[in-house]
DNA sequence: CTTGACCTTGCCCCAGGGTCAAGCTTCGAC
DNA sequence: GTCGAAGCTTGACCCTGGGGCAAGGTCAAG
């Protein structure tokens, strides 16, 4: 004759676990002594450590009832799908565990891994973290709207990145950003740029989307994303 | 600038869940379009991945919400911490699945392994079902009250075993159960009964616990675990 | 101009955990 | 043998982290 709690300490279940399974029907009351004590038979513990067992597997306590008395060959395909639901648990445990790892760390976590090489890449090449950050917006920006057309996208970029005179565009617009708005080499840079699109404008129509203007276009609602030396240089490249 | 069903799936996470992180107030409340819809940036989109990373990993909500604006160092420590819980609870979840491989099969889920062993000894003597069932509700009954004791109790009972003239007595009661009140023999088995408690009960004062009366009256509360033979062989040997 | 997909708020449900005030029991100390 | 403190049990109520469902508004495409 056990008392709750002696109960509970067998099965390795909390006491409010216990009285939680005889409100949901799953665990007969037992008779109470003369104070009012419910006094458990082993009866109740070996069922117990049966609801407790699928239980912490995770099964629904209503379904944890009718599993209860099932037959037998019904119980064992449930048992094999509710183990085969517990493989993809820890997997996913472990999934997050690697998740966690990153969140320490880069951005790997926000966009895909082409699109990290590629801020890797960029980081390597000199450019400013404000204007990577602003990429990564950019990009996140764009996998949400339509991740194939992004992976389609970050594959063109990349390509378009071992280009060195766009190379060279990029980082003069990235430095063209602390300039004055009266800088005399913004006229130079904007006459560049346009000569670049002239040029490669023909060969894709897809690519205009991926250059520095779209970041900007991206970045519009972010605060301080513009400067004023690259206002001055959107109204050169316009005029 | 995304609808919360895009950032959801971003994220890989449910419309409901981003509202709820509204609520407990750990997304800020995005701006909303002429229609009242939610509309994100990617800052929403780069904070909500956090979210999702220390949420699935079990971490309350209440503490992500702190640890989103710690210093690096707290944040470092704290996923150390949520790392080895992540880990405890991956090896907690195989446990449940050896378990749940149990559930199918014999006792070991219900009483320690020495006992499950002579449980299975007991079987194999020949024992009847009925009888190791007894036994082993009352060995979960001595477990659940006291679990060292039982540990000696069971060790020793496991030698008493060994004893030819014990297994004997043993399976003569066992057999006894089904028995005539009227049977000739139990007169005889009373008195071999009770010479064997008088030539051993002078060894050891703990044993009387360990022989087929303590089954008996721990499984009195258990319909049909006595029998007409035996209580006629209980007055017997009270006699 | 309708249809299907999407968004809004609100409310209930799950599987317990925390906490509380009361009453019960058990143990050692007197 | 009895007294008090410590520990157990009782039910009740609120909290968590969302999932489900309802009822209504919105959007884009045919």
């Amino acid at each position: 004759m056990l008392t709750i709690g002696q109960l509970a300490n067998y099965a390795g279940v909390t006491i409010k676990a216990i009285r939680h399974y005889h409100e949901r029907g799953l665990l007969a009351e037992p008779d109470r002594d003369s104070s009012g004590y419910r006094r458990y038979t082993a009866e109740h513990a070996v069922k117990l450590v049966k609801i407790r067992t699928l239980a912490h597997a995770g099964v629904p306590l209503a379904r944890v009832k009718d599993l209860l008395d099932a037959d037998p060959d019904t119980l064992a395909a449930a048992i094999a799908e509710i183990d085969n639901d517990l493989q993809d648990r820890i997997a996913q445990l472990r999934r997050t565990r690697d998740q966690l790892a990153e969140l320490h760390g880069g951005d790997r976590l926000f966009v895909s891994p082409q699109v990290a090489d590629y801020l890797d890449d960029l980081r390597e090449l000199g450019v400013s973290e404000r204007a990577i950050r602003v990429e990564r917006d950019g990009w996140i920006l764009m996998q949400t709207a339509s991740p194939e057309d992004a992976c389609l996208w970050i594959t063109e970029k990349r390509e378009l990145m071992t280009n060195p005179e766009f190379r060279a565009l990029y980082l003069d617009h990235d430095a063209a950003y602390d300039w004055s708005p009266d800088d005399p080499r913004l006229p130079a840079l904007a006459d560049r740029t346009r000569n670049w699109f002239a040029k490669h404008h023909s060969r894709s129509e897809t690519q205009p989307v991926h250059n520095p203007t779209i970041a900007r276009l991206a970045a519009q609602s972010q605060p301080g994303a513009s400067s004023p030396a690259w206002d001055r240089l959107a109204r050169l490249m316009e005029g």
